[in-house]
DNA sequence: TTAACATATGAAAATTATATCATATGTTTT
DNA sequence: AAAACATATGATATAATTTTCATATGTTAA
């Protein structure tokens, strides 16, 4: 069996399973923002945000470009973003469904 | 803004990122498997598998019943594979899309 | 061109995830 | 009941991810 649309699966999952790029990303459905203005709003210092931007980028999940002195984010693909709501959709029937235990 | 269910979302995002649990998830679709066999149908050592598998039941995404002395796993709630397709879709998307770089 | 601002980056520290090893637990077969 | 088999589990080791800190880079404003 050939398994390796698993590895790019597993590699876009790894990219959404941070909270904090989780966050950025749902953020930047419909607007661009600054480095600075997403650090502000998640409250994480400027480097960590810098940090996990790149990687976003690295991945193609988000494009940058230059206003002013400001270096301002946007979604490259919103489509990644309906992979979130499925995952969204997921737990909350699971949610609601209660299988097991409690 | 309320982001409790990024929180969960990224928990689910945690359970896909591992390749090896994606390939058991997969495997298991439309039938139940053992421990062993799947520790050989992956070539993973049976305590990795176990302990995997013990997370992925944690969580609800497999659930388990005894056959004999094995024990068999399966899928507790299919839609998750939902979400892998997606995951799977998006990606063939970037790569054929070569929106950056090469 | 110097100062101030915004972002990026490298290295080290801290945290979290995964694999491995030894062995325990529970079931079946003899 | 003992032996054999299948799975689980705890502890430790290994590896990967994330944060933090210090500072570099590049742009704009004075």
């Amino acid at each position: 069996m050939n398994t390796d649309y698993l590895k790019e699966a597993s590699r876009i999952f790894k990219l959404l399973s941070n909270e904090t790029r989780l966050k950025m990303l749902v953020n930047l459905e419909d607007k661009a923002i600054s480095v600075n203005e997403l650090s502000a709003l998640l409250d994480i210092e400027q480097s960590a945000v810098s940090h996990q931007l790149s990687i976003l980028k690295k991945h193609q999940l988000v494009d940058t470009n230059r206003i002013g002195k400001s270096i301002y984010y946007r979604l490259d693909d919103p489509h990644i973003l309906d992979i979130v709501n499925e995952a969204v959709q997921h737990s909350s029937h699971v949610i609601r469904g209660k299988k097991h235990g409690e």
